[in-house]
DNA sequence: TAATAAAGTTAGATTAGTCTAACAATTATA
DNA sequence: TATAATTGTTAGACTAATCTAACTTTATTA
C-alpha cells in the first residue's frame, strides 16, 4: 500500500518522463512540481528504490519500473475520472476540476472507480482533453500539434491544452475557445509571432505562448503510442 | 485547516457524545473507536485543546466546543452525503458505503460537497437511516425506539439501524429487511427473549441483541432535538 | 476508609516526511 | 582541460502521530 506522498511522487515521475520525452528527468525537476527541496526528493527516491518502485542510481537517471508505472498509471486515471465527474455531473468549469481531483486521486477503492467509469459511460477523455488510462493501465497517446504549429490558412480542431492551471484555462474561456472548437490559422506576425486565428468567425490574436498550449488535431501526424506498463 | 488525524478525533468524540448522552466520554472509549491507545488519545487532547476545539482538563470532562462541534457535523454531513451517493449513484449495497465514505469525508472543498448535496436532491437521510447535517451544520435528531422496545401486535415501520457494521448489515438484508419496511410483533418468547416478528406476509425470529439495533417510527415518541452548532 | 482496580497522563522512543547547511559529483565553459 | 556553475546527496534537526513503560489520579469495593 502506497502513501500519500509515494503516489505524488510516482504520478509526478511519470508526467515528466511523458513531457521530456528524451531528456532525463533530474531531482530538482520533481522538486519543483512537488513543492519540495532537492534534498527531500533524494531522500525519497532512495525510498521508492527500496520499494522497486523505480530503478535508479546516484546521481543517475530516474525511470519507474513495471509496477512503479502502473501505480503512476492508476492514479492518472482516478485524477482524469474524478475531473470528469466534477465537469460532467456537479456542474464544476474545467479551471475547477484540477484542484479537487487532487485530493479524489488518492481515494483507495478499486470498486469506487470502476463502478466510477461505468457512471460516466466509460470516458476516453477528461475535460480538458487528456486521454484517461484503461482500467489495465494503458494510455494511448495521440501525437498532436500544438497550434503555433499549424500552417496558415489551415483549418484544425481544438482537442485540449497543455497547461492545465486555472489561470490558463480561464484565458482560453474567454477567447471563446474549447475542446472540439474549429480553429482557421489567418496569419503570423513575422515581428513578434502573434498569430491571428479565426474563431467562431471572429478574428483574435493570440501569443505564441498561448498558441504552444493549445493541441489542435492535425491530418499528418496522427501516430499513437502506447504507454504500456 | 484540520488534518486527517484531526477531523477523526473530533468526529469520534461527536459520535461518542450522541451514542453516551448522559454518560461522559473517556480517554480509553476514544482509544478503543480510533484504534489507537490511551496515550495517543491523551496527546491529541491536549492538542485539540490548544486549538479550541474541544473544553478539557486533565482527567476531567471531554466536551467540544462550538467550533469543534461544527467542524464534526460537517466530517459527519460529508460522510452521509458521499454514503448516499455511493449507494444511489454508483450502485454500492449499503454495507459497503462506509468504508469508502471514511476515506471521501475528509475531501476539502466547500463547492463539491454543496454541489454533491444538490445532485443528490438534498437528501435527508443516508442509506442507513441516519438523518444528514444541513449546510449550517444543523443535525435534527428523531428519538425513535428500538424493535426491541415495540409492544406485542403493533405494527412500525424501520427506518434506520444502530449498527452500521458490514456483517450486522448483510444479515439485515438476508433477513428480507430494509429502510421503510413495515413490521408486525407477534410474540416474545419469555425463556430467551426471542422475538416473532412478521415482515412481507413471513414470520421470523429475531434476537434481542438483533432488535436492539433495528430504529423503528412509533406514534408516541416523536420528539425531535436538534444538536446545536 | 484503606486497599485495589481502572482510567488517564507523562516521558522517552520511533517513523514518515520535511527542512537547512555543508559537501560531492557532474556538466558547461573559458 | 581546469575551473566554475549547476545539480544532487548526506548529515543532522524538526514536526505530527504514534508507541511502550512507568507513573498518577480517580473510582470501586471489601
Amino acid at each position: 500500500m502506497l502513501s500519500f506522498t509515494e503516489e505524488n511522487y510516482l504520478k509526478a515521475i511519470q508526467k515528466l518522463a511523458l513531457d521530456y520525452e528524451n531528456k532525463e528527468i533530474g531531482t530538482n525537476d520533481l522538486a519543483t512540481l512537488l513543492l519540495v527541496k532537492p534534498a527531500t526528493v533524494s531522500d525519497m527516491l532512495k525510498k521508492l528504490k527500496e520499494k522497486k518502485l523505480i530503478d535508479y542510481e546516484k546521481y543517475g537517471k530516474i525511470t519507474l519500473t513495471k509496477t512503479g508505472k502502473l501505480n503512476a498509471l492508476e492514479i492518472i486515471r482516478k485524477h482524469r475520472l474524478w475531473e470528469t465527474f466534477l465537469f460532467e455531473k456537479l456542474e464544476f468549469t474545467w479551471d475547477e476540476v484540477h484542484e479537487v481531483a487532487e485530493q479524489l486521486e488518492h481515494i483507495q477503492s478499486k470498486k469506487l472507480i470502476d463502478k466510477l467509469d461505468k457512471f460516466l459511460n466509460y470516458p476516453k477523455v477528461d475535460p480538458h482533453g487528456d486521454v484517461i488510462p484503461n482500467a489495465k493501465g494503458e494510455l494511448i497517446i495521440t501525437q498532436h500539434k500544438t497550434l503555433v504549429e499549424e500552417e496558415i490558412g489551415h483549418t484544425c480542431k481544438m482537442v485540449g491544452v497543455k497547461d492545465n492551471s486555472a489561470n490558463f484555462l480561464q484565458y482560453v474561456d474567454k477567447l471563446g475557445l474549447s475542446i472540439n472548437q474549429s480553429i482557421k490559422l489567418i496569419s503570423k506576425n513575422e515581428f513578434d509571432n502573434l498569430i491571428q486565428i479565426e474563431v467562431k468567425k471572429k478574428t483574435i490574436i493570440v501569443s505564441p505562448k498561448f498558441a504552444e498550449n493549445i493541441i489542435i488535431t492535425c491530418n499528418d501526424c496522427k501516430k499513437t503510442r502506447k504507454v504500456s506498463i
